[in-house]
DNA sequence: AATTACGCAACTCACAATGTTGCATAACGA
DNA sequence: TCGTTATGCAACATTGTGAGTTGCGTAATT
């Protein structure tokens, strides 16, 4: 078992359904062999996803996730924000402890910031790369007519 | 129990032992109370600390830990490293697949150069920020004799 | 010599994330 | 209209990891 493998998770299923020449719905079947796991958690993932407007899906014959936007105009933000991830995580001494010494009051807000800063910083980053960045760097396959990755 | 409480317990432990006056060695068990954990979780944190040079540790009678620097000298990152913390952690798709699609390895090329300056943004603040910085937010108490924090 | 405290290894415990199963619901096609 | 296919959801099992626990060895102080 992998920890923390949504990202990892969301941004594949969404690579592929952006690369699929003609596009078409992929099932949640499809995605979890496409991913390595199975299709219960591929529509967990790709459910928040479609809350946060990136992705829809279709029920029944011929159904399955679409794209809800242009490959341009999705980042690598937008997934971490429609996932809550939260990759920066620290703890500090977590929320049970209001009487806590004064030793960890001053603990806490001397790293919260730098913390913080780091988390902008990174989504900052996330936001300038779309999903069509990402296709860019898939090698062409030989196949002109159906493309066929993994 | 909390997770990643490492990084939170080995700050409060060096703020203890920094602010301790007249300075002198605390036992692992009583940091352990300081910090609600008990003594072998400290000394698993501190002997960290201790193979990075930060703190010495000494056995037997009135043994226990003591800072190795000066306050001033000892910044967060420095903590950071020596517990081989990695506050960004996202696992995108972990060790077991070296034959994994093209679309993963186009994820992780793209992915990874964010993840890499965030962090490197982090340990720059978190080093810009010392255990004397720390301790200087710490409210004076009332006693001029012994300091008691918590 | 007795006490104290670190050092270390093996084990247990608890939590969270993933994986699994079963069933309900909705859409499509014959 | 009925059977098939797929998502949606809830309950449960599995598992990996960090923390807690216990026991014993070793070193230093009194």
């Amino acid at each position: 078992m992998k920890r923390n493998s949504r990202f990892s998770l969301a941004l594949h299923a969404l690579a592929h359904l952006a690369a699929l020449r003609p596009p078409r719905p992929l099932t949640s079947a499809e995605i979890g062999e496409h991913s390595g796991t199975n299709p219960v958690v591929v529509r967990r993932t790709l459910g928040m996803l479609k809350e946060s407007g990136l992705v829809s899906s279709e029920k029944g014959h011929s159904g399955g996730w679409l794209l809800a936007k242009a490959a341009e105009e999705i980042t690598l933000a937008d997934v971490y924000a429609a996932l809550g991830e939260r990759f920066l995580r620290m703890d500090v001494d977590g929320e049970d402890n209001p009487p806590g010494c004064a030793i960890e009051r001053a603990l806490l807000g001397g790293v919260e910031a730098a913390l913080a800063d780091a988390e902008a910083l990174l989504v900052e980053r996330l936001g300038k790369t779309t999903l069509a960045d990402i296709l860019a760097r898939i090698p062409q396959p030989a196949s002109v007519i159906g493309i066929v990755v993994n």
